[in-house]
DNA sequence: TAGATTGTTAATCGATTAACAATC
DNA sequence: TAGATTGTTAATCGATTAACAATC
């Protein structure tokens, strides 16, 4: 209907949406039902067609939804369809796996900018790129036009490294530093802690 | 009051809590308000203090709340005020990474166990832990008593493991790998997918 | 005391679900 | 046609917030 506000988890479903056809496409399937696909999800099928349906009608009566056409809308709605750039920040254990991880490219996404402020790192080589200065960040992030980041750095470091990312222009940052960072109006943030998923099922055992 | 039912988003907050109370104390504090704590997590006071109504009354009117006595109450709720063995499989990049995080430690988790099917991985030393071949895992799992798990393999075999995890009978599974999966009722699952984080952002960018 | 902040109630707000006409 | 499944409405359910008495 009329350009209405999204709520956030409604947003925060679709890329769940999207894994689940580009796994059944995977498959071999070209068809699937709101049914199905909840089944796998956990989620009820009301659910998933009352999420859909914000965005537009890609289903079919009687049939359900083709495949290969909804994977190719919602990468659209996500603004996946294209490729996007982003910087990393810290080249540890973790930033390494990070830079070598080959899921990013055929999901949307690419490492283009490595940084760390260990000299015994900066130059080498990670996974086809040179690590950068952090000391560079300012300069390069804006130059390539880069828009996310993710974070690999200490928790002590980390709301200084997300000023210095914002300062130069990242909209979107996914942080695995254990803590809370403080961002501007108008940047995304978005955290991976592991301590918090393994605590959140703790309390259920 | 009555011992009823805790909301599960009640408890998915809980974490965070005690990592941003657990900080304030790092800073040197002793005292914080839900105002405080609120401002920190861009969360309301109010659901804050409701939140934590659910399980009892740790504050004082007028004071607000000793952060040492609220943390130890937290861990309490959480069951992390005691250690827990977790079982690794997959000792690729992310594993190792994974293996060699300290962050685990002193927040109620130790990685005890590490699994990997590829015989050039076997026997290595890996973060003072000799990991072991991934058929054992039924064998050396219930040995140990070990009720958590982290899965850092592929998509295509993180079904089986979790098949296999819940036979050892795991409790509870953090998988990083980017697909759905299916485990008995009582068994808790939570997923860690960067891409899924990054493409929650690009929506809004 | 005066000021601050809790714990809790009731009101509001929003999300999920059940149900079904439309239709493939 | 008969069967299946969508998109959508209205009802239900649950979560958040505002407000305030209690009290430190």
């Amino acid at each position: 209907m009329t350009e209405t506000q999204i709520p956030d988890i409604v947003v925060s479903r679709l890329p769940i949406y999207l894994r689940a056809l580009t796994r059944l496409q995977q498959e071999g399937q070209h068809i699937t039902s709101s049914g199905e696909l909840g089944r796998r999800l956990g989620i009820s099928s009301a659910q998933i067609r009352k999420d859909l349906s914000h965005f537009g009608e890609f289903g079919k009566q009687g049939t359900g939804y083709q495949i290969e056409f909804l994977i190719k809308q919602l990468r659209q709605i996500l603004k996946v369809d294209h490729e996007w750039s982003v910087a990393l920040v810290g080249a540890g254990d973790l930033g390494s796996a990070l830079a070598r991880y080959n899921g990013f490219r055929n999901r949307g996404f690419r490492i283009e900018l490595i940084f760390d402020n260990d000299p015994a790192k900066i130059g080498r080589e990670l996974s086809g790129y040179i690590v950068q200065d952090a000391a560079l960040l300012g300069t390069l992030i804006p130059q390539r036009g880069i828009r996310l980041a993710m974070i690999a750095v200490p928790a002590e470091a980390a709301q200084f490294v997300a000023d210095e990312l914002v300062k130069a222009g990242i909209k979107g940052i996914l942080s695995y530093a254990p803590i809370n960072i403080n961002v501007p109006e108008g940047v995304q943030v978005q955290y991976i802690d592991p301590v918090v998923h393994l605590q959140r099922m703790t309390f259920y055992c």
